[in-house]
DNA sequence: ACTTTGAGTTACTAAAAGTAACTATTAACT
DNA sequence: AGTTAATAGTTACTTTTAGTAACTCAAAGT
């Protein structure tokens, strides 16, 4: 089935470490709440209300001042934008650059690693999208019973 | 009703379709607050603290019961587990079953649909591995700046 | 001297997540 | 008979997080 990572997880070994093994490490991890777990992490930085609406616009737009990716995402409002992107940027995923202009200019996009967050981010959504109908079905069938 | 082409992932068209193109849809619907998204919808689903420990848990036990899985997780209280199997089973990721006993007993196993969301969040969860050591030091760059 | 512009802050309120203590049911124990 | 134990929850409450509205700063235009 899937490939299970686009940038070479595994090492010099066989591929026998296999879902079991890994899934088995991640969760492992996911529960130690001691060390820090990087699926919550990221989940974490994504799963707020804005940070992939932020991380999809600038992937389309390549680079984009704050106001105009305000513009593009519509209904964000200016604390939780700059809000987002701070934790985008704290975390690597996107650059902020700053031009000593008045008024002042800011330029925005996405880093490398930002980039490969957003092709992780849009297989999910591709397989969100597929799923959809079902999902919907089950809810429908959740509110009867 | 019988799963419905959650294996069926990609169509019998042609792969013409590229990602651009999907972005610019899945983009528009997310930003289009009017008609649910299922970009935000899943990621709303699995981004609290424990859907997706919940899933995991499930996909490595294959079934287990309410308090077997609650020790499993290890800190959740009664409540968010209960919240989040809700929530799960309502969108058709875990099934529910109980049985008319005393004590009761209710088993949670995940559904095809399920499963495949746990592979979902492997995918993210072996990405994020990876990327770790960066996001790491983008942090210890971003709090000294 | 007053308004506009871009990129924010500050001070606040609403909503969501989370916790601790309680309930129902019945079998088993004293 | 009365108490305790087990399972799978609820209820009532507190803490965190998300979100809004109004303010700031510095220079240029009118």
């Amino acid at each position: 089935m899937s490939k299970l990572s686009n940038t070479e997880v595994t090492n010099t070994e066989d591929e026998s470490v296999k879902e079991g093994e890994k899934m088995k490490l991640i969760l492992d991890r996911a529960k130690d709440q001691s060390k820090l777990c990087p699926v919550r992490d990221v989940i974490n930085r994504i799963s707020d209300k804005w940070s992939l609406l932020s991380i999809l616009a600038l992937g389309t737009h390549g680079t984009l001042r704050f106001n105009a990716l305000k513009k593009e995402i519509g209904d964000v409002s200016q604390r939780m934008l700059t809000v987002t992107l701070r934790n985008l940027e704290e975390d690597g995923f996107v650059s902020r650059k700053i031009y000593a202009e008045v008024p002042p200019r800011v330029e925005y996009q996405l880093t490398e690693m930002g980039q490969g967050l957003m092709q992780q981010a849009l297989q999910l959504a591709d397989w969100a999208n597929n799923q959809l109908p079902e999902i919907i079905s089950s809810r429908k069938k959740f509110i009867k019973n």
